[in-house]
DNA sequence: CCGATTGTGAAAGGTTTGTGAACGTCACCA
DNA sequence: TGGTGACGTTCACAAACCTTTCACAATCGG
């Protein structure tokens, strides 16, 4: 698994923390302080051993230094009571002894969360990346100011590159189901969305002849 | 405690369940289906039984109607595959039998949590800033009057910038969920909001002509 | 080269949004 | 009790913007 490291304390950890982690695959690294973590981590897996204030210590000079990094504390049932009023500092918990298919969906969903957190809901093929959350869309950079219709044709073309639409299809899956009208109607937004992506970009939607149109992959062909 | 109720599934729940929530002075109702649950939640415990398919099913539903409840998984530790590459259907989750005073932790988590993620007490997105706790505004320094709706409105927008939101989901979410009016209030609305802004910051607010309105990141990237 | 298919430009027609004003409700106050 | 002002909602109209359609030109396949 090649990515980000996890940051792991103490320094050394628990054994079976170790044979978790290793079995997972995962890129880890073990210190024994908040000082030296500069740089990007995954995530963090904390464990609270006999003496909880070190591990709490650890996570507060963790968010200290503002990185936002998720934490995943280990920590046994008697030391539960421990979590009170300390949400702030952790993420998730895992309660030890753990089992290794609990910690690994932990973990698993602690990466999962990260994530996603961050990242909007993006449609992207090659140069084009279309934000369905913020309707906005851009070709190589540059923004495209486009109507409803055309960004909801382009959506669901290149939500499935190379695949080839009849007109109908597009009638009916993009202008509804019940739509009355034309078919010359997606030749003309065809048209336009081919303008606004540019000369440049205007290949990728492709006429099939006799057929409908298609989205990407055009170097197949020709 | 006099606060949101907790949603739980299925109907009735599991004995150890209601006797840790009721312990906990949680307020919590039982519901069969993803079809009632209508309003606030401060969030949902789904125990996952001998079919899967049926709690998963209801997390499914919920996060579809877009209400964005935390989900707090109970799940035997046979049943731990099942997580796998469903991360997206819960915030959390528990192993069964649990002991009573993890399932209170998670629970006080996952609240905690949902408080947090959804109320920082300022809201800043260039030059406006919003202090949800007094109920102030200032757009560059000069301080907005805004009547109740305007703050609202503008709070909801102002969380997510960047995102475009219908009519129909900003009558429901910042009216309320039973709020039984024109869509046109909203734009009446923005308009006075974009008013009171300033010709200058009118354009925080853009409209996203057949969808509805955006705050923010308006001309930019992404 | 012919017929079918697709691209193009412009104009008609319809939909969506902005705007000003009016209305109803409510709290407050004399 | 009635007056007053603030607020939220609704309405009608105008303006802005899209979509659709049509006629015609260009292109493709055979």
């Amino acid at each position: 698994m090649v990515s980000e490291p996890l940051l792991v304390f103490p320094d050394p950890p628990p054994p079976e923390l170790v044979r978790t982690l290793d079995l997972g695959g995962y890129n880890w690294k073990a210190v024994s302080s908040a000082q030296e973590p500069e740089g990007r981590w995954l995530g963090a897996v904390v464990a609270v051993g006999e003496n909880p204030e070190d591990a709490f210590g650890f996570c507060r000079a963790l968010s200290r230094r503002g990185l936002e990094i998720p934490v995943l504390l280990l920590i046994s049932g008697t030391h539960l009571d421990e979590l009170d009023m300390r949400d702030d500092l952790y993420t998730d918990f895992c309660l030890t002894p753990f089992h290794q298919r609990e910690l690994e969906a932990r973990l698993g969903h602690l990466v999962w969360r990260k994530g996603t957190a961050l990242r909007p809901e993006l449609i992207e093929y090659g140069p084009l990346i279309l934000n369905v959350e913020t309707y906005q869309a851009t070709i190589a950079g540059r923004p495209l100011d486009l109507t409803y219709m055309e960004y909801e044709l382009l959506k669901f073309l290149a939500g499935s590159p190379g695949k080839v639409f009849t007109r109908e299809t597009l009638l009916s899956r993009v202008w509804g189901y019940d739509y009355f009208g034309g078919a010359r109607t997606v030749d003309v937004h065809v048209r336009r969305l081919r303008a606004k992506l540019g000369e440049e970009h205007a290949g990728l939607i492709t006429t099939v002849r006799s057929v409908g149109y298609r989205f990407g992959l055009s170097r197949w062909e020709r």
